[in-house]
DNA sequence: CCTTTTATGGTCAGCACGACTATTAGTCAT
DNA sequence: ATGACTAATAGTCGTGCTGACCATAAAAGG
């Protein structure tokens, strides 16, 4: 395999430093509310601030792989292979980062269950806030933790991303409230259950009669999520709309 | 502004060379069929190949930019400023170019009236190819153009993209078209136009009783495009569902 | 003048959706 | 126990969108 140098064909500007990152913008239900994965930052720029838990893109890795890897270490699970990742655009302006030439590759990730405050093992602290407070982030991080608020809002509609906030199985209430959070909306209960049991492939009910216990109220029966991706009919999201400018 | 040396809390293999390219599947309808920019790389590797328009990003310049430079640089436009550019997603497979490290950002362009075959500046040649007649591309391009062709069609359910492949002024039937042949379906008339009127900001009509000649049958009103982005309710395709697995 | 072509207008049944009420089945406090 | 409270599930009903049509208007071409 042939090395670094610069091949004939390629204008050698190309060899510019650009480094590659994969920043993250993990995203949790906890206690009712959307949260944000964040760790603090112990080095320049940016000290002491919050920002997206990322970091480089080795020579042998895809952004992909640097991704996860990069989740696995933040959030300390040992499993991320099931966990939905999903790329979500490059930040590539030139003054983006203060030292030098830093593309990032921004990806979504969606938690079911929020693993515990942990502790990174190379970051410096990493914790859990909502979505709400965090405050003023490193670098454009506030503009790519909020596109992947919209992304995942505008996914929730058209496909079945609202099951990988939930765990293997899950009732009918926790998948709304995922819908509930992430939209800031409140939504009718009957109608909701009625339209995501009769789009076909969205949920499918765990046949062993099994039942969740643990709240009050009656108790729910339990689904799994089923085989779609895409949601037809959609759903589409109460009044979000009238804004023609 | 420091130069490229390796700040602290950088680390060192951040500076591998990662060369970032920008990459542009151009789309647009010429002769009522969905058609693709290619052009013919004049270099190693895949040298006679055809493959998507793009180039390197420049030290001091955004991807965006950098595509939109391309953009102008390929299709020979004076003016690219009005044209819709989206970016797509990053592919950074270690091995997508043999050669080197390279990530690229691809972008999707529409145009709306085709310019005619041109000849880039510095490309070798450049032509418009049908898009089921797009074979084998260079790298991964094959696989960016599907994206490409995925996003753009899905996008025209539920955003008003479908404007960006007309020109400023245009009828409901052209504008039918271009759903048509993205999508590949035949859409009933009355209901499209029925449907695209309801759907507030969507398009307007152009007061001054103006209409199109040129073609056989009735002459048709013209439309502009209206303020809406974001389509309410959206323009659901025919029957894609159906594949749960 | 008649056919062809395309745009535009309208009808009608089915059903999806929002709003709402009712019932069931649990927990919890007294 | 017993009643209050909570949450899940079931059902109703009217509005409005949608798809499948049919009909008419306005041009070009023979």
């Amino acid at each position: 395999m042939p090395g670094p140098t610069v091949p004939e064909g390629y204008d050698k500007h190309a060899h510019e430093p650009f480094a590659v990152t994969a920043d993250l913008a993990v995203l949790t239900i906890r206690d009712g509310v959307l949260h944000v994965l964040l760790v603090e930052r112990g080095q320049e720029p940016y000290k002491g601030h919050w920002a997206l838990p990322g970091g480089f893109v080795q020579p042998d890795e895809s952004a992909e792989t640097a991704a996860r890897r990069e989740l696995a270490e933040e959030t300390g699970l040992s499993d991320v292979s099931g966990l939905h990742l999903e790329q979500l655009r490059t930040y590539s302006e030139p003054d983006r980062d203060p030292r030098m030439r830093v593309v990032t590759v921004a990806f979504t990730a969606l938690l079911p269950h929020p693993p515990e405050p942990h502790g990174g093992s190379d970051a410096a602290q990493a914790r859990w806030v909502p979505y709400d407070k965090a405050g003023p982030l490193a670098f454009d991080h506030d503009r790519i933790l909020a596109d992947a608020h919209d992304r995942v809002g505008g996914k929730l509609e058209y496909s079945s991303l609202a099951t990988a906030f939930c765990p293997p199985e899950f009732t009918l209430g926790e998948l709304q409230h995922v819908y509930e959070v992430v939209w800031g909306t409140v939504l009718d209960r009957p109608n909701f259950r009625r339209k995501v049991l009769a789009t076909p492939g969205f949920v499918e009910p765990v046949p062993g009669a099994a039942r969740l216990t643990g709240g009050r109220g009656k108790p729910a029966a339990l689904y799994r999520a089923g085989t779609a991706t895409t949601l037809h009919p959609p759903l589409l999201r109460p009044i979000p709309e009238g804004r023609p400018a």
